[in-house]
DNA sequence: TGACATCCAATGCGCGTGCATGTAAGGTTC
DNA sequence: GAACCTTACATGCACGCGCATTGGATGTCA
């Protein structure tokens, strides 16, 4: 099963590129141009929504941050350098140990999470429900 | 059903993610480290093996391979020029049409390509066979 | 207390990418 | 053939990423 297996696996791989590259792309474009978000900030936000509730306003960790995410602690430390220059997330020293930092959702922040969720959602919808809907190769924006 | 399909649109851009990730992160890791090519640079040989087939000494148009790829117009011309830089790759005009390049995979490169082969095709079945093998949200090299 | 390993986050650096543009070569229309 | 649009590829530029390093805070052990 030598040959079958390998046909399979780039078939497969070829069709997670597929769906990654288009989904992925859209998500960038869409949430770029419509929210000023990028897809990592977008996640940042998701997560630290989630993480205390949006009502308690998002608290959490950068190491906890970074271990729900596919982001070298570098990227997270600047992707949260730039959140926080936007104004939608603040910086706070942890005070019982003062190498972490929690990281905060300004209101601000919580308000454009909750504008782009929609959109994040619908471009999730459009790609991943029917697979088959964006089926050509379709390049970044091009 | 509004609820429902957010959750499992989630689920399956989060699965989804974690495969990308994994096993591109690893695909490049080891092209790398083994065979000196990155992710881009195998898969333009790739493609140009299966061109005119390998024994033909694979050739082929840039537009032609950009069609093949998730890759920009720029990326790849970038690419190609790295690949060429290193001796895998010759570029060559085209005589009915001066603005086309051709591409042709020189002996090194084929040489190159086929011992790159197998650990490409080892990565891909170690995280698309068994999709529960790679499970943990593993980082890039961490 | 002092020496040393470990951990968290920030930063210098190089790299590959996409976008916008530039350049040269068709193709079309008059 | 002149004016114009389109196509193929290269290049300037800015950006986000990962890796390696740094610096400060903790923990541990003698």
């Amino acid at each position: 099963m030598e040959a079958e297996t390998d046909v399979d696996v780039c078939a497969k791989w070829s069709e997670t590129l597929r769906v990654y590259h288009n989904t992925s792309c859209e998500l960038e474009n869409e949430l770029q141009s419509r929210h000023d978000l990028g897809r990592s900030e977008f996640e940042v936000l998701l997560i630290l929504s989630r993480e205390c509730g949006a009502a308690a306003g998002g608290k959490a960790k950068m190491k906890d941050i970074e271990a729900e995410m596919y982001l070298s602690q570098s990227a997270l430390s600047r992707t949260v350098t730039r959140l926080e220059k936007a104004g939608l997330v603040t910086r706070a020293a942890c005070d019982f140990d003062r190498r972490a930092n929690f990281l905060m959702l300004t209101p601000a922040g919580l308000e454009r999470f909750e504008a782009a969720k929609p959109t994040h959602r619908a471009v999730l919808v459009k790609h991943l429900v029917d697979t088959t809907a964006s089926q050509p190769a379709a390049a970044c924006s091009r």
